[in-house]
DNA sequence: AATAGAAATGGTATTCATTTTCATATATGG
DNA sequence: CCATATATGAAAATGAATACCATTTCTATT
């Protein structure tokens, strides 16, 4: 159980009440390894029969958001998913395609990278996004060799 | 005039067939030095009076695409923005938040380590997603400095 | 040039994530 | 317990992007 977490988080949040819906935010997205979406976050906080409207799980996450408490990527679709921050810092992730795993990846050379790119072109409050997808190993072995086994 | 130039590109297009529209969409496009939403080039074929639709203008777009002619990045509310693609490979941009303007920046050292972060994870066909703001030394002298002359 | 058929166009309707509105509910300090 | 600032959420609005599909327009072929 990750109760005493998501408590954590509630804390972490600036002006925040403890609420029931908040709550139930922060408690499925630390049970979340993985990036979630707003719709999902709420299709799952209805499920575990909390049933937190669409509109605070949005405004939940937004303020997670600006108080950088979670990371965001965007899907093919354009939507936007979230998970948590481990600790602190940013993250990169490099996300399968096929299952939608992600794992953060080490991403000091790119920070630095940025940096450099920001001074040197005069640039103020330099500000980066850096998503990573791919077919994971495991996706690619368990997919059906697309020529090898025939279609009948 | 970049007729030529936009004539080009409409060669580049595999099914394409050389219609008054694409010819539209490209023609715009080669114009404009920077960024442009589809919305936008819908609105400056119209202003042009050649008047192409918004389905067309996506359609261009998606095509211009999928086969590696646009650099593509997301403006804060998520929109879609397309910029050509000088030669050949894709690039990376700083957009200044303030007057939107862009420059491309030399990213080896990224495309080396998203090569390199791929390999040791074991992922196939390894895609990135790169994109810098910031605040261009143009718009920082012309805003009025918020806190150089100290709060009183 | 005429023609047929494939490809392209574009107005309209639709989808769907996200935001706004605003009336109601509820934390929380005093 | 009370007052009230804050939070909630149903419903409506927004807006980019897509689907639909009847109509138009290329282009190869005769």
């Amino acid at each position: 159980m990750s109760c005493g977490n998501a408590d954590l988080l509630v804390r972490a949040l600036p002006a925040a009440r403890r609420t029931r819906q908040r709550g139930a935010v922060l408690h499925v997205l630390v049970d979340c390894s993985d990036f979630v979406s707003a719709q999902q976050l709420h299709a799952l906080t209805t499920a575990d029969g909390i049933g937190v409207g669409l509109t605070t799980v949005y405004r939940t996450l937004r303020e997670l958001e600006a108080y950088g408490r979670v990371d965001v990527v965007r899907d093919d679709a354009g939507e936007r998913l979230y998970r948590l921050r481990p600790f602190g810092r940013h993250r990169h992730y490099l996300v399968c395609r096929s299952c939608g795993r992600s794992r953060a990846v080490d991403a000091e050379v790119v920070e630095a990278w940025v940096d450099e790119i920001g001074e040197s072109a005069g640039f103020d409050a330099v500000e980066h996004t850096v998503e990573l997808t791919g077919i994971c190993a495991t996706c690619r072995s368990a997919t059906p060799p697309l020529a090898g086994g025939g279609e009948q």
